[in-house]
DNA sequence: ATGCCTGCAAAAATTTTGCAGCGTG
DNA sequence: CACGCTGCAAAATTTTTGCAGGCAT
């Protein structure tokens, strides 16, 4: 946990405090500082262990109280793991997320799935329930286990990183279905001023894919573990797939061919969709690191047929202007 | 719980036993027996408290162990609803579930979906761990206590009725879809031949569908209430429709026109492609009632092409035969 | 100065363990 | 008659409550 994170969070539980007509204490400022610098899924009793090395006064009850309060202004989460312990994890500005425990070595894997999320939604309203909380929780032997191997000892990362990762990973796989569809548009249409629209939209693709890349870099600079830190969003592969037509589909007689116009208003097409889609994908997280680079990396693939679009009215000059510029 | 199930399980319960140089007792059968006459989800105190109605002399103790038996052969399954109990529920012969949980009135809904079975597989799959056990609790307000109205007292039902007759449901839907497909090909159908194929499988289907409605009648008939408890079973609808060809694949210049033998022939391999769908879909479940229906409906939409070939060709005598009878 | 907070102790609640005597196979 | 089983009591474990004194606002 960053200082500046830190600093976020414990400013969110004074204002609760604040609200609710209750105290500042060291006490609780330790217990929030411990709870905050550590990841994974800790009892009561881990976190005591852990206030007790700094503070051999402070008891067990206040650690209670205190996790009661974390958990009721949103900065941690009550969850099960089987065990028969309550456990808390960190849930200000994390994604929501289900476990995955071995059942042998009790290892932890966590994971969202907007699939499950969106049937889990669905069948409540069938109920017409009005949703509050829910969890899921699958118990399996992991690879070690099975193998008898010793099972090594991985670190818990910040969910959020991880989620911040992995929406990198999902961005730079959309781009790189978008550069092989303008590649391929490029190749295949007649229109030679149209051709030139594909490599432009694949040249602006390129470049943020190259930016992607720094991005999912530094992250993973940041923390070495991450890069080979277990895939934490799922998503269907077909949610992807759709985002593209295929190309036979604007094909005439077998013959693709498509002028600038034509091919700027479907690049613009495709990048609404994908911002769109993305948007919306977005949408169902909480406010999280990831759920920015989705929604940035929306607003780039909106607005970057534009940025094709000036360039190449400035390549021709004046008289394509007002021709390429209509909608 | 009907006397013939609880002696099955009874019988179960005893061959456990037996296997693991256990005792019968007393105090088993009566844990056992109070425990399979009960539907919902009970706590060790809450089978205590039964348990205590009927003789006073019996501890908590042997409780808490009889019901570790019970879950280690498989007869109760154990559970958390968020409420720090252990609680219990039936499992054999039952088919896995979730559960939702109002959390104001603690009224509990059972539900399957097939669907997140699948998810929760693929994603096991991925982190390459071997499936054990799983849970999902969704939490929630119920209509009711939105609406601030008294909750209505409902009675637990027995797991495996409700999804015998989802089960039953399912495949009235799936007929339905059928028949209406015979009939439309029937009406469609130029050639007069073939249109009689289609008649007479509209026919049998309408059979079957009645068969189906008499089955669920006494299913409801048995426990009334059954007729109006929650959906238990969700399907997503696509399953169902993607069952059945659009007809207007099969049309050529803009009229349908199918002689008998490739009408039986159609027909026998969308009989074939439902049986094989329902048998993959029962697959996923334990040895249910409802499983066993679904089989059953399986079996039967594989065969009964067989029986419209043979009552057409016995109306129209030899010579058709041996044509109509090639695949 | 008000009144929430802490820490101790005690209680409550749930589940497990030890053991003497009982009863099943 | 061996050995698992029962019931009681006691212990262990997790979480809550009561209360006197302390400390934040």
């Amino acid at each position: 946990m960053s200082a500046r994170k830190l600093k976020e969070e414990t400013e969110f539980f004074y204002a609760y405090l604040r609200q609710n007509g209750l105290k500042k204490t060291y006490q609780k400022d330790l217990i929030l500082e411990t709870f905050l610098n550590t990841e994974g899924h800790l009892s009561v009793e881990d976190i005591y262990a852990l206030i007790k090395k700094r503070d051999r006064k402070v008891g067990v009850v206040t650690v209670f109280r205190t996790l009661k309060s974390l958990v009721a202004c949103g900065i941690a989460r009550e969850i099960t793991l089987g065990d028969g312990l309550t456990r808390f994890e960190h849930h200000y500005r994390h994604p929501f997320h289900h476990h995955i425990i071995c059942t042998e070595c009790h290892r932890i894997i966590e994971f969202v799935c907007p699939e499950l999320e969106r049937i889990q939604g669905e069948i409540l309203r069938k109920y017409n329930f009005q949703p509050v909380d829910h969890q899921f929780q699958s118990y399996g032997l992991c690879e070690d286990c099975r193998e008898r191997r010793t099972p090594v000892k991985r670190p818990q990362h910040d969910t959020d990183k991880i989620f911040a990762r992995d929406a990198v990973r999902m961005a730079l796989e959309v781009a790189a279905h978008f550069l092989e569809f303008y590649r391929s548009a490029e190749r295949r249409n007649q229109d030679p001023e149209g051709k030139r629209v594909w490599a432009c939209m694949a040249e602006e693709e390129e470049r943020q894919i190259a930016g992607l890349i720094d991005r999912l870099d530094e992250i993973i600079r940041q923390e070495k573990d991450l890069e080979s830190a277990p895939v934490f969003l799922h998503l269907e592969p077909r949610r992807l797939e759709s985002l593209l037509p295929d190309l036979a589909d604007y094909e005439r007689d077998g013959e693709f061919r498509m002028d600038a116009r034509a091919s700027l208003s479907l690049a613009q097409t495709l990048g609404r969709a994908s911002a769109e889609f993305f948007r919306a994908f977005a949408e169902q997280f909480g406010d999280t690191q990831g759920k920015r680079i989705m929604l940035a990396f929306a607003g780039w693939e909106e607005s970057h047929v534009d940025a094709v679009r000036q360039a190449l009215e400035q390549n021709r000059g004046g008289p394509g202007k007002a021709e390429a510029g209509r909608q």
